[in-house]
Parts: structure tokens; sequence; C-alpha cells
DNA sequence: CCAAAAGTGTTCTGAATACACCCATGA
DNA sequence: TCATGGGTGTATTCAGAACACTTTTGG
């Protein structure tokens, strides 16, 4: 192995890139800012930016990234890393690679207010993904990625309840599954599987009735991160 | 987003490094060198370095310190990037992070001549593992993700072929998953549920009869990469 | 009372497990 | 012929799928 100073270290720049994942309006939808400057002007892109020292961690460049251009909190949000993105002319400018982060956030309040989040807004993925659509860098590519982990996780984590507010009911829950999965599940075969996997949920004490028909007990998250066995999605 | 050029690039070396794994003499083994200079001087670490120049790859950088540094060919070889590490103090020297890969051998028969790759060595992981044994940067951290990895991989997919060599019978293939999950596994179930997967094996057409006993059918890799339904490890 | 949503019970089916048993070889 | 490992048959168990049915609300 060579050693830093015995040679010239390419330059290369580090970034960290966000796709920040949540269900709203019935649809999966991800987190995108605007590009203000070539190239790719006036294009959609994933929230992300360069380390702002040499001494700034990759965990820690991601949560400020996304504190800086969405506004939200990252101590409150669940960020992962996702996979390096690192080929050489993924920037016409220079040579760059991208730490990418996945996260996992609840339906928003507020459409995202104060912070530098001017041009943050929610685009659904699917049509993001459109072969039409155009996005910035190969960040459709790592859109795709971020999509497929949340899909994988989906089977054997808690990571669904990540999509909800603190207080949510099994259609809730059941609705972030079917909108990732894009499946349909049997929501009395779901109920059962889920209310089977200690420490999931825990019912909150209090029921909601907001159509029509028996109220729906309210769960919180419970402290359970793993699914076992795991709840596979229907081979379609 | 800020723009590189617009502001101060910190200066970050790039490097990648490598988990080579294998199933050699009863146990999951993994390539380490020895370092010849400090920091972590003769201590073992991950065969790794750094980016040859800005417009080289990530994969094309791990493929040829793969074979630098191990002699290696990783056209032969299943290479697939595992994690970025980044800890600004990973490297007591300056900032470097490190995209890991990692690699699936077949036993190696011979042990590994060729190339720049003196010092390239087998070590059984669960030694390199053990509180006591110690090994260079964060490289422990990157050995455990990688074996988990690694055992993650075997129950979804055909990876574990890929640690045999080109012509195998069944018995080597459950002793790959025995030593790399740490489990016994029912030679006679696990026989079935291979056979059950279409794609995974195809016989060689031969017999194989070393030990007494009746002769063992030669199988070789099959075009399908994923297991339906997966093969779960038996829970403890 | 009716429609609608929540939740339970029951049956059926597919896959994992456990293990009895047969097969084919070397010594 | 016997020990040894390869491979098949089969009963049991467990979990998911399908769906009838009960419960509890709003209108």
């Amino acid at each position: 192995m060579p050693e830093p100073g015995e040679w010239t270290i390419p330059e290369v720049a580090v970034a960290v890139d966000l796709a920040v994942l949540t269900v709203h309006d019935g649809s999966l939808q991800i987190m995108m800012v605007n590009r203000g400057i070539p190239p790719y002007e006036g294009m959609p892109a994933l929230p992300g930016g360069f380390l702002a020292s040499a001494s700034e961690s990759l965990d820690d460049a991601a949560a400020r990234e996304l504190s800086e251009e969405t506004g939200l909190d990252a101590a409150a949000l669940h960020l992962e890393q996702l996979r390096t993105y690192g080929t050489p002319d993924r920037d016409p400018r220079r040579r760059v690679i991208t730490v990418c982060y996945v996260a996992f956030s609840p339906g928003l309040p507020e459409p995202v207010a104060g912070g530098d989040a001017r041009d943050a807004k929610l685009m659904p993925v699917e049509k993001v993904l459109k072969p039409r659509t155009r996005i910035a860098f190969d960040h459709k590519k790592i859109i795709r990625d971020a999509v497929e982990r949340a899909r994988a996780k989906l089977e054997y984590t808690t990571l669904a309840a990540a999509f909800c507010p603190p207080e949510f009911t099994m259609t809730e829950l059941r609705e972030v599954y079917e909108i990732v999965w894009g499946q349909r599940l049997d929501p009395r075969n779901f109920h059962r599987k889920i209310t089977s996997v200690a420490g999931f949920l825990v019912p909150a004490g209090k029921r909601e009735s907001k159509q029509p028909g028996r109220p729906a007990t309210v769960y919180r998250r419970g402290p359970a991160t793993t699914l076992h066995p795991a709840m596979l999605r229907p081979r379609a």
C-alpha cells in the first residue's frame, strides 16, 4: 500500500448526497432540490454537498447537509449509508466521489420550512424515475438504489414505522408497506403478522375513529428493530 | 449544494481496501498483507491503496489493488462494494476515506504467487477478530462487516458457489455454508434444498469417489444468482 | 338499519425439520 | 462384509394465504 505523501494524491472532491424518502399523499416521495447553476442547471437533484472540512466526518456532513438543504433534523431521522458513487465522469467539472445516505422520514406536517431549504420539495419517486424525467448527475441511479434499499429493509426490519408519525394505526402502517412495495396486502393477515412480532408496536391506549367503521387501535413504535421471521414481499 | 471551485475543497485522500474472503483449511480466511512502515508497522492490514489518478474509477482501483497486492485476477472473482469508512482520525497522518470492497474467492490452488504479493497471506477470520489480535487502522471493523455481508448473502444468493472451485460436490458446497455460518447443517435436507433451486448447480456428468462411501455427483455453477425461497440460517 | 372499517377464527398449502432408510463405493 | 458417506422418502411442524365471520363505529 503506497503511503500518502510518497506520491501525488489525486485531486478528488468528496461529497455526500441524501436520498430522503417519505410516504406522502398516497405515494412514495423523495426530497429534491433545484439546481441553480450549471451543469444540470434548473434540474432536480438530491440534496447534498462537499465535506465542509478535512476533519468533518461523513455522517456529520450528511446530517449537516440534510439540515441545511431541507430544514429536517437528522437526529430525529434514521440516516444510513447507502453506497459510494465514483464514476470518473459523473461530474463534468472535476473528479467527485459522493458517499450517499438514505433517510426515512414520516409525512411532513409543514412542507419543510426554514433553513436554506427554499428549493427543497417532495417529488413522487414514480415520476422521478420515469425515463423522460431529467435528473441531475447520476442521481436517478442513486434514487433507484435507495428505493430498493427501502423495499428490502421493510422485509426484515421495523423500518416502516419510521415513515409513520409518532402515533399511527395499523392501516397507516399497512399503507406504508403497500405504497413502498406497490402491492396490496391483506389487511387481516397483515394485522396478525405485525402484532405477532414482539416489540414492533406498543398500543397507545387510544382508539381513532375518523371514518365510519370500527375505531382503530392507535400504536407507537416499539423497541424491536428486526422481524423474525421476515415479512416477505408477495412475489407478483 | 456548493460548487467545486467556489470554495476550498478539503484535502481528502481516497483509498480502496479489499476484504478477500475464502474458505480454506476448514475455516473462513481473509487475505491480509503486512504493513512495512508506520503507522501500524508490522501489523496485518487489508490489501488496498490510494486511487492511482483522478480518472481511475473506484472499481478499477479495487481490481488493480487486488491484482497488485495479492496476484489474484479481479475478472475471475466476484467483487462488490461493501461500504465507505471515513472517520476523520482513522489514519493518524491525514484525512483518508476508504471505499471498501468484498471479494469471494475459491480456495487457492497455489498460495498466491507472482505480482507484488510477497506479503499477502491468508489468516483465519476467527483469529483476526480475536480481541487480542492487533490489526491496522479500522480494518477489524471492516472485516466484521465483510463477514456479515458474506453470511447474509449466502441466505438469498448462490454466492456460496463462488467459494468453490469450478467443479465441486454437494458436500463441498455444504461445508462452505457450515464454515461461513459456523453452524452444522443437515446434509440430506441441504441436498434437497439446493437441488430444488433451478439453475443453482448443473451436474458435470461425473462422480467423485475420494473416500469410502457412495461417490458424489460433481457439479458446476449454474446460471441462477438468487434463491427463492431463501435458505435461512438456523437461529441458534 | 346499513355501510364501512377493525379485528378474529379456521382451513389450506408450501416449505423447513427431523430422521428412517436405501445406495454405492473403498478397504 | 463392513464402515462410510451420498442420496431418497416421509411424517411433523410451522408460517403464510385465503377468506368467512364477528365487532364497532358513522350516518
